[in-house]
DNA sequence: CATGGATGCTTGAAGTACTCAAGCAACTTG
DNA sequence: CAAGTTGCTTGAGTACTTCAAGCATCCATG
């Protein structure tokens, strides 16, 4: 390991890698949450679901609309995977809620991301520590999209 | 760098992570592709288009339905960004080529990606190679989807 | 070479995702 | 309390997506 310095990739072969396994893991979701009768974002927002979460709040998290989180909250709501409870301290707000089978069926469809999972496998401890620590500094740059 | 041994993250962890990345690079892409008039799924099928493609090896590239590639094409030709070519040894196929002009926008919507780029600025040489490599090996079990 | 079975593409129907503009309710501030 | 802000929904319009059908073309077998 550690090989005797290949040709460093440029940073577009780079992109490319990163793009390309990004869609891999996308696909890899989107059939493990179409095995339980899921459209991919509506797998999304039951994951970002670890508490109560305003409508709002959603429509922040996964970067759209508000009005759009409305239509994916309402046919989750239709499956009772998700549950709308009032906000006690602003009238306005709806908390959206995964219920015991919304939480129990997106942790499946987590479990069930074979392809993903197996290729994380690949690595041993050593490779997966350096590999989070190069992704993290990755990271900050990506997260201020206006 | 290379930290004394900081506590090896779960495969959970990692998989977050990298999740959020492959978000965040989505995103920016979605961006890019918006300030040129394109949709990011417009914008992906044009990213495949390095020569001609018959519609159906677009389905195969793009993971869905031919007759869902028929729209997207239809689109961009409708926007001079691409052009459906006859295929010479089999008038059954179409071939789509990118115009001068489609070539360029995908090329400029590729460089506009400045959250990835900025992100990417923060790992010097042999960062990325390395990281090539653990990504390189990520990948092989990642393609083979049914 | 005729014919039956693939294969490549398009169309139509139906549902999801998405945005924008408007509207209503409830909070907040002067 | 009035005016402005914020949270959510609705409605219109487009894009994306799949499936079922249909047409044209290719290919293999007899």
């Amino acid at each position: 390991m550690t090989a005797p310095t290949p040709q460093p990739p440029t940073k577009a072969q780079l992109l490319e890698l990163v793009a390309a396994l990004g869609t891999a893991q996308w696909q890899d979701f989107a059939a493990a949450a179409g095995r339980h009768g899921l459209t991919s974002v509506q797998a999304k927002l039951l994951a970002q679901l670890k508490g109560p979460v305003p409508m709002r709040g959603l429509a922040t998290l996964l970067v759209c609309d508000a009005s759009n989180v409305t239509g994916i909250v309402d046919r989750l709501e239709a499956r009772g995977l998700v549950r709308r409870e009032p906000d006690p301290a602003d009238r306005r707000v709806k908390n959206v809620v995964a219920t015991e089978e919304g939480r129990e069926t997106i942790h499946r469809v987590r479990a069930e991301m074979q392809a993903t999972h197996t290729a994380l496998d690949a690595l041993d401890e050593d490779e997966r520590t350096t590999l989070y620590g190069l992704l993290e500094r990755l990271r900050p740059g990506m997260e201020h999209r206006a």
